[in-house]
DNA sequence: TTGTAGGCGTTATCAC
DNA sequence: GTGATAACGCCTACAA
């Protein structure tokens, strides 16, 4: 590999002294360096093709201008668009990702977290927080800006980007109800994230105002968010052998299992049995059949986490908010009357 | 944010040198010390809680452990397996991925690997090879590991992890002659990436052989392998006003946006029309109708292209090879007898 | 406004 | 087998 050019190179080149490049290079230092100089330098150094070293410049101001990001599931078709939210406004403002997937698991998501501080990353995007997690309340003991993305967790005090679950599972039972099913099953999330939570909460809550018949034997908490678990839940609910004509799911994986369970029982969505998702993740509309979902703004979920993250970066103590989106109804061909 | 453990710190508490715990932490240089020592280093420095800083040894050897990886476009679905089987096997080996889209435009390709470089990326992996990428000649101009996954170039001596492009189209064409037909249209990708011309070039060829009629009117290239791209380009095909029973789209994204045009010329699938679609991507299997593609194995792709790179990286000298993948072909909905 | 000098944490290369 | 020293490339008090 060709050496690569330095700063005193530049400065040698330049006939001034090597802090004096490094002044010029630095964007926050430029103003120290007169403009006839400053230009002059930049000049020199672009011809020669410099680049700062961010390792070491990194080791010295202890910024490296490298943000980690941690995914539970990348196969889970939601987290591609927060992701490209996330990695294009990072790289707007020079800074970089570095991503891992934990595979939905605790210990993968600690060796990565640690494997990331030793890189000395400058603030950390988390998508898999649970409602206890030993990550999180790591990142605030060390003061490593940190921002949830759409899950939360209990710790308080957390930059948080999510979406309102309440009310999306809201506008799902609404739109059922208003087709006419009053027996409505519930196909939830693990209980120990905030989505699984919350929107089984929700889905309680409202069936506590009288809307809908609410039979407890139908709700079932998969284990993950994904379509075997989801399967396995809704295997669960038709051996119940009670009656029900539509199902809410916190999840469209949760939806697509559901629709593998009702096809084995030879039911058929909509006509027997409606279906409702949540995410809206990419292609819901071409599923067969396409599924009414409560959709969320992926890409600006990552967006908006990404700019709070950078604007904790720069300022660690600006005030930790939670940006709550507020999602929408997408009804379409998995819903009908009952 | 609390100041770290490092060496220094280590060695006074062990009474030893710092060169001495540098050379017990690090594995390739450990058989250097004594057991005796070397366990008591060991011990002391977890019990301090000491991490290497890949920052520093990375300014001392230039190696960052560190690999780029750029894709083109991780909205469409096939990336996303492909990147959890790079990410995973890197990890496993201390590695870790900076992840970056560059929304297909080879100026932000040239932004990446730029950034990326300056970040001394010790290998890079590649999904946005074109037939003439500047980027895969610098790599080799620099000596950068390099390897190429899902595209390739028309450069020589790079690794690469591609699939059987030829023989994809071959059974896609096979399977709708058998299914009596003789009038196939061709909706195919960009003609500067290896799989937009490679799978265009297979079809004309197979078309030679006198296995269907090829109307060079019934073939349009796409500008991108998007769903929006084929479905501008399948309104082509149908503007030309001429019998054809079948598609052969060069990507599954295509195949989408040809569903959407025949579905506004009130044509069904695969009723009127059938479509094949390539790659099978995550979902294929219950889109309306079910997309008969062309399998890739693409968490494999992945994975061989991770263990390409790291030998590449251990030794710059290893043969350059290039690993063809074979495909296979699953048959669901869009397709039916003529 | 510009130069000087020391150090960020690690490791390669000597010397003992 | 272990210790000493310098250097990787850059930044930042401080001095001039």
């Amino acid at each position: 590999m060709k050496r690569k050019v330095n700063i005193k190179d530049v400065a040698a080149r330049a006939k001034v002294h090597p802090s004096t490049v490094s002044r010029v290079m630095n964007p926050e230092t430029r103003s120290m360096v007169s403009e006839r100089v400053a230009d002059r330098v930049a000049q020199i150094a672009s011809e020669m093709g410099y680049a700062r070293s961010p390792l070491a410049s990194g080791l010295r101001t202890g910024r490296t201008f490298t943000i980690g990001v941690i995914i539970p599931d990348l196969s889970n078709p939601i987290f591609p668009p927060i992701v490209r939210g996330i990695e294009r406004t990072l790289s707007a403002e020079g800074y970089i990702a570095i991503l891992a997937d934990s595979d939905n698991s605790q210990k993968g998501e600690r060796a990565i977290f640690d494997s990331m501080k030793s890189r000395h990353i400058d603030g950390l995007i988390l998508a898999t927080a649970r409602l206890q997690d030993p990550v999180v309340m790591d990142c605030i003991d060390e003061q490593l800006p940190l921002v949830l993305v759409n899950r939360t967790t209990d710790t308080h005090d957390v930059t948080e980007v999510i979406n309102n679950d309440e009310l999306g599972i809201q506008m799902a039972i609404t739109h059922l109800v208003e087709l006419g099913h009053t027996q409505i099953a519930f196909l939830g999330g693990p209980q120990n994230t905030s989505t699984g939570r919350d929107r089984y909460q929700a889905f309680l809550e409202i069936a506590r105002t009288g809307q809908f018949q609410l039979d407890p034997e139908l709700c079932v908490n998969c284990a993950a968010f994904t379509e075997a678990a989801g399967h396995i839940g809704m295997l669960g609910i038709l051996a119940q052998n009670k009656p029900f004509s539509a199902v809410v799911a916190a999840n469209d994986l949760l939806a697509l299992g559901c629709y593998d369970a009702l096809d084995e029982h030879d039911l058929s969505c909509p006509g027997d049995v409606s279906v409702t998702g949540f995410n809206d993740m990419p292609y819901a509309d071409r599923l067969s059949p396409p599924l009414t979902s409560v959709h969320i703004p992926l890409d600006e979920l990552g967006v908006q986490a990404a700019n709070l993250l950078l604007a904790e970066i720069r300022d660690y103590h600006v005030p930790r908010v939670t940006k709550r989106l507020d999602p929408k109804l997408v009804v379409r061909g998995s819903t009908a009357a009952a």
